[in-house]
DNA sequence: CGAAATCTGATTGTCTGACATATTGATAGA
DNA sequence: TCTATCAATATGTCAGACAATCAGATTTCG
């Protein structure tokens, strides 16, 4: 019920105070915050408290700090806030599958959305990230990038930041299984095929078609991936006999 | 294309050599880490250094430092990264309506997967959380907690981590607004209504009934927003005649 | 007069060493 | 066996110092 007062570190401390202000608005953005050596002094603290709360802070994707010129509020961004969470661990299948249908759960739903709300700029970024692809498969590379750029463009459409966060957040999680599964033979021309057909739903806004073409888009990957298991399965096993 | 290398600061190389190990799987869950001289011996670096990394660490809730115990690899909770971050800002109105959108979205799914998924122990800790908010509503307190619980556990009950943890952090993102929206009268009553309802088809796995039960709920919540703000204008209209 | 080179000051990045404090585990006593 | 005291350990915090570097002022030269 009570949280322990005496216990709680000067860093944390600072952080509390900053983060009150901001949330109070008498700190904005972009504001300039005074010099490390000047916050010790109106804290009463040591620099070194200072410096680990301002660490914190940047960490969290609140405060920018640079090199020789001083600590910035950041502007609002909750891209930045959110690519701050990272996945620093081994991801198990479990929480594999979890992602997964995290992700395929809001993207339809931001297929939807972006057939209602895509303006002209949309559609043209994501015409681009179309081209990206073609020239991906001529030369070769994985066509990650175009991948990414194209479901980013589609959450982007929707005009709603905290989705697209949220759908940029984990999709770039899932970067190295996407890289993996585009390297499947043919995958990558399928994929540019599947994003094309939801292109087009989109130019049209037809969200019911966008969505059942996510739902097939989403559904290949998943079949790839159970072929690569299984492979990987496979050839295990062979291994052990 | 290529990123600085000289000038990373210390700590975050630090940061950055611990995460990868963790993600190498060469450190483990609960693990204890070297105390702070020993591993700043091991860098070849300050403790103060040292310092700086484990507070990100810990503010990423990658780690976990007990006072005078050391410092412990977090078991992996995706609820404590996310609940990392927050959202120290003053949420504009947007910024309000994007959260709605999202939280919406996400939860109408999360219900028709609770429908699925939701197991006895689930139903049970969701019934518990009807029974909080009538005492909630007798003792005339805000019933915040109650709904909020009530929704943590349906998303518990759709089995995805992932989902679950966003799901939490935006509601508990948005807690004063509920809060707000809670103390309309007659809302709590109301409220309990919906959530009855809405735990009954989830106990009759009803899920297509469950979605729409949910976007009752939150229209619900919407109409009183718009008639909070128009109150609101009114008043301040009234405040200036 | 304008542009390039230089210099200087301000600020962060880092280190060292020290002390305070609280928790843990061991030890001694009832 | 349980309790109480004590010492060791690790974190929390501080002070002070120096290096590195970037920005802006200053100077110099064309």
């Amino acid at each position: 019920m009570f949280q322990n007062i005496k216990s709680m570190r000067v860093s944390d401390q600072i952080v509390n105070q900053i983060q009150s202000q901001i949330v109070e608005g008498r700190l904005t953005e972009r504001q300039k915050l005074p010099n490390e050596t000047e916050l010790s002094q109106q804290f009463g603290v040591s620099r070194a408290s200072v410096r680990e709360a301002l660490m914190i802070l940047e960490s969290k994707g609140v405060v920018e700090r640079r090199k020789n010129g001083g600590t910035f509020l950041c502007k609002y961004c909750l891209e930045k806030i959110l690519s701050a969470i990272d996945f620093p661990r081994k991801l198990d299948s479990e929480m594999f599958d979890d992602l997964y249908e995290a992700r395929e759960i809001l993207e339809i739903k931001v297929g939807e959305l972006a057939c209602q709300r895509a303006d002209v700029l949309d559609l043209m970024k994501m015409e681009k990230t179309l081209t990206m692809m073609q020239e991906s498969i001529d030369r070769g590379d994985s066509g990650i990038k175009a991948d990414i750029l194209f479901h980013q463009c589609m959450a982007m459409a929707t005009k709603n930041q905290i989705i697209a966060g949220i759908v940029r957040s984990l999709g770039t999680t899932m970067k190295d299984m996407r890289i993996q599964t585009l390297a499947y033979p043919g995958r990558l021309v399928q994929c540019l095929k599947e994003h094309r057909a939801i292109y087009n739903a989109i130019k049209e806004k037809d969200s019911r078609k966008c969505a059942e073409l996510l739902r097939q888009h989403f559904s290949a990957v998943a079949q790839i991936r159970t072929a690569l298991s299984n492979e990987g399965n496979g050839r295990s096993r062979a291994a052990n006999e």
